[in-house]
RNA sequence: GGUCCCGUAGCUCAGCUGGAUAGAGCAACUGCCUUCUAAGCAGUAGGUCUUUGGUUCGAAUCCAAACGGGAUCACCA
């Protein structure tokens, strides 16, 4: 039983015993900071039923709790709030089974299982930012499930093939002239993406040419020469046309082998890697079931569509009347392969907001179909990352680049580290191992900090900080402490809780209430899908451990227990500090 | 036009299962390194929580409308 449900309990009884009323549940709040206590019950919401005022509410009950609560040392009430303090012996308890607790704030196994998609990129065009907080959401919400107690499979659904695949490979093929990554000294997706742009703006030329011509605008989008021979270049790849194929297949490659050494930059890894070349034809047998399921109905022309106007969406088209497959199609299939493959309990996707329409959909028609995990899919709809220039755009090449970013990162954080001279006894392999730690450090945590579902800003003219709230702050406040770790075994000093007698110090008060919320948010993150949860908690229990620092010294301490003591609070908050950075795939260095 | 999301300090964001004088960081200004890492700490200044109604003892938080921004409503993915 936590110390929270017992207080709860307490109050509970005090409310019995002093008003003969029966609460179902108390709700208590952290006090606020300038008042005085950790826990505050607001008494407003009895004076009905009472008929007394709040402040006399709250005297009576805090009155009962100091003299029948074995965990209650003080309260005070300031209008209708009671704020609570506990005994320094409860703190010492509550930080004694933290300290204790090899894995604090993760559960064991619950026995779920639990699939999360993300990154699935296009393999015409690198990785840009807003790739980087898809996947930052998806590895960080993976760890964060796996915490909490699931089995987690990553999966990566990668669009390798369609109508702007076609596009890049033709601007190739067009202009070319047999380049390859390494004569262009390019990471082959970059390769890829410089045809995608080329296909672009020619493309443009020729919509503008025959605009001149007095087509529409519609027309010339349709009719321009180049976009007749993409579509001319798929129709060949789905015929299996060996030179087209080939094409395709180098150019992936390249693609591939670019994707994975950014990957590998920014630690993102899948379990499994689904390609959609190899699933667009699936989602077919689904339509014929719907059909003789009555879930589906035929038009005119042939064409398969589902009624959703009773789900409050529209009627939408699930097969062509050629009987080709549309998006909503092979996702169905793609559902059905992923649930036959793993039979996971619940099925996340990562998928930006845009497509919070396709997905309801999607759910929707797996539903009628009388999927049962219908139920456990979620789309997990994350909010764009804007340039102040409006949203970022590959064809147009208005993006800010995966790659160059995170090499502009690693820049800044070399220069911030030289100018500070704290590590100039380091290996060069090790300095280089530190840039890496806080580029990325600052990166994933300037895009997790965010609420996932709500778009955010991203000023290329600002750079992203190393100061406040980021993440080399949480980083530099886990190596202070490490710092002090190794001093302390250095002289020998040994972590140690005091007994229940020890006067605790209000900074240590703080913290070990800090730390006491861990679980709790671990917990929440979860539940709501938001590593943004996990990266609040990190940087406050930081800030209070900063706080701790600066007004408390451990080693000058004359009392020895009291050494003994901050160097296993530090530790303890040190543990917790690199898990909670862990879980936003942040590493914590030892120095920097 | 229908549906959905959003509007909090100059900027980027917390707070939103209703509760105390609305919080951080950045930027600005003041202090603090002969003592455990100053990528830090302490402080000053900065707000009609878009607006207007409603519910309530109490609203940034819930409801409605208006205004402003975004997404989506493709036989694209």
């Amino acid at each position: 039983m936590t110390t929270e449900s017992i207080l709860k309990e307490d109050i509970k009884k005090a409310i019995f015993a002093e008003f003969q009323l029966t609460l179902e549940d108390i709700v208590l709040q952290p006090t606020k900071k300038e008042f005085e206590g950790f826990y505050t019950f607001v008494s407003f919401a009895l004076t009905k039923s009472l008929k007394k005022a709040p402040v006399q509410i709250g005297q009576t009950i805090g009155t009962y709790l100091v003299e029948n609560s074995d965990i209650v040392s003080d309260f005070n009430v300031v209008q209708g709030f009671l704020n609570i303090s506990l005994k320094d012996s409860v703190w010492l308890s509550i930080f004694n089974d933290i300290a204790n607790h090899e894995q604090f704030g993760s559960s064991p196994a619950n026995g779920q299982s639990v699939m999360v998609e993300f990154s699935s990129p296009n393999t015409n065009k690198p990785l840009h930012l807003g790739h980087l907080r898809n996947n930052f959401l998806g590895d960080s919400l993976a760890r964060i499930l796996k915490t909490n107690g699931y089995e987690v499979v990553k999966t990566c659904l990668v669009n390798d093939r369609g109508i702007h695949i076609c596009k890049s490979m033709l601007a190739y093929q067009e202009l070319g002239n047999g380049e390859t990554p390494q004569a262009a000294n390019l990471k082959g997706d970059h390769l890829a993406g410089k045809y995608y742009v080329l296909f672009d703006k020619e493309y443009k030329k020729q919509i503008k040419a025959l605009v001149e011509q007095g087509k529409t605008e519609e027309e010339a989008a349709k009719e321009a020469p180049w976009m007749l021979q993409a579509q001319k270049l798929l129709r060949l790849w789905e015929q299996g046309d060996q030179a087209t194929v080939d094409l395709w297949r180098k150019m992936n490659e390249w693609v591939y082998a670019g994707f994975n050494e950014t990957y590998q930059k920014i630690g993102v890894n899948f379990d499994k890697t689904y390609f959609e070349s190899d699933t667009y034809l699936l989602g077919k047998d689904l339509i014929e079931e719907g059909l003789s399921k009555q879930v589906f109905f035929k038009k005119a022309d042939n064409s398969v569509w589902v009624d959703l106007t009773a789900e409050g969406l529209d009627e939408k088209l699930v097969l062509r009347g050629d009987g080709t497959s549309v998006y909503i199609t092979q996702d169905l299939g793609t559902t059905e392969l992923k649930y036959n493959d793993y039979h996971n309990n619940r099925y996340l996707w990562v998928v930006g907001n845009e497509q919070d329409y396709h997905f309801k959909v999607l759910f929707a028609i797996l539903k009628k179909l009388g999927r049962s995990y219908s139920e456990e899919c979620h789309h997990i709809s994350y909010g764009m990352v804007d340039l102040p220039t409006g949203k970022m755009k590959s064809r147009e090449g208005t993006v800010v680049d995966a790659d160059d970013l995170v090499a502009q990162m690693i820049q800044t954080a070399a220069n911030r580290t030289q100018e500070l001279g704290k590590i100039e006894d380091f290996e060069s392999t090790e300095a280089v191992q530190l840039y890496n730690q806080l580029a990325l450090g600052a990166l994933k945590y300037f895009l997790l900090k965010v609420d996932p579902k709500k778009r955010m800003l991203f000023n290329p003219e600002e750079s992203i900080d190393f100061q406040g709230h980021t993440g080399p702050f949480i980083q530099y406040t886990f190596a202070r402490i490490r710092s002090i770790i190794r001093k302390a075994e250095a002289s020998s000093i040994t972590a140690q809780v005091p007994g229940p007698t020890y006067q605790l110090h209000q900074a240590e008060r703080e913290l070990i209430f800090f730390l006491s919320q861990y679980p709790m948010k671990i917990q929440a993150a979860a539940q709501e899908f938001a590593p943004s949860i996990v990266s609040l908690y990190a940087f406050e229990l930081a800030k209070v451990y900063n706080q701790f620092y600066a007004e408390v010294s451990i080693f000058a301490d004359p009392n020895p227990q009291a050494v003994q003591f901050r160097v296993a609070l530090s530790g303890a908050v040190a543990r917790c500090i690199e898990n909670a950075l862990m879980l936003l795939g942040i590493e914590a260095p030892e120095r920097m």
